[in-house]
DNA sequence: CTTGGAAAGTCAACAAGGCTGACATAAACC
DNA sequence: GGTTTATGTCAGCCTTGTTGACTTTCCAAG
């Protein structure tokens, strides 16, 4: 509310802040959120896996012999709600939970080749979308995609994403 | 598309292609969507409403005398999904269908106002956390991320965007 | 050594919100 | 009159989230 100006030609203009381009931008995040997670839900459907079992592969991949807890506080649900989800892919023996050597409360998950066969083939389709949307767009309309992605997040989920980023490589 | 060097110097650096690159935006999108649902979740929560009830407020509110099966197509998801959704908003005074005047089988959907009340407070929270992320990263950022997001949808739900970014305004 | 508490697992029950299939009705169209 | 279209509805199923209660394991402090 309390815009101020809105008028242009003010130094920098601030009609990239009226109602109707932040509709433009919540709309955008809706349809683009629906294709993002389209390749993925298509490959698992059929299979007994659905987004939760990509979520928790994708970052049992980026975080290999991470802890159940630290997973918890990545994916942002309960230990029930995970639990199921790992205890099928244990089942299955797409994932492996080892003990912890010097805790030994804490269990290490790490992808068996199983596991990382479709991760691989989940995030081959992933980024094939995602490649195609950058290269499209162009890399200065990347990082201003970062940008305004990261500026979305709570402090505390920013973090973790943060501490994700710098993890990789 | 022309991929070329590759190699850094080169004119355009494709470095922003990169696997590396490329994660970073999924997991940007993985944590900012979390994000962005969360104000208006928070705020449905304790009602008896969910985040289903919010997507069809948000699209009836915007096109208002939308057909439901117009709002099937925008929302994609089967009628038997929005119908139990749509009968508790009709039959709790937030919406309201009017028999067609042309077509008499199709019914038009608008806000009443007290769904109006809720679409704007809902709508409120929304909006300021994508205007604080605007702000925060600047016109430009906007841009490019506006951008990346159209070049994700698919052809059709990108045509259903643009129908609706016209629309606005 | 005992005990408190953290980490993990499990069971039961429930809710939201997707889905399919089948069927009913009314209106429009041919 | 017969077919198609738009809508609504019933029943049942699945995934994925929730809470609450309880157990087991095991580190660590007293």
């Amino acid at each position: 509310m309390a815009e101020g100006t809105g008028a242009p030609g003010g130094g920098e203009s601030l009609l990239f802040l009226t109602d109707e381009q932040l509709r433009k931008g919540i709309e955008a995040m809706f349809f683009a959120y629906r294709a993002f997670t389209a390749d993925p839900d298509r490959i698992l459907e059929g299979m007994d896996y659905g987004r939760a079992h990509h979520r928790a592969i994708h970052f049992i991949h980026r975080c290999p012999g991470t802890t159940v807890n630290n997973l918890l506080s990545i994916l942002g649900v309960t230990k029930q709600s995970l639990n199921r989800v790992l205890r099928t892919l244990i089942e299955d023996g797409l994932v492996e939970s080892r003990v912890g050597r010097q805790d030994k409360r804490e269990r290490h998950l790490v992808l068996t080749e199983k596991g990382a066969a479709l991760e691989r083939e989940l995030s081959d389709a992933q980024r094939a979308r995602m490649r195609a949307a950058y290269r499209a767009a162009g890399p200065a309309a990347v990082q201003g995609f970062r940008q305004v992605l990261e500026a979305m997040m709570d402090p505390q989920l920013r973090r973790q994403y943060q501490t994700l980023k710098e993890a990789g490589s």
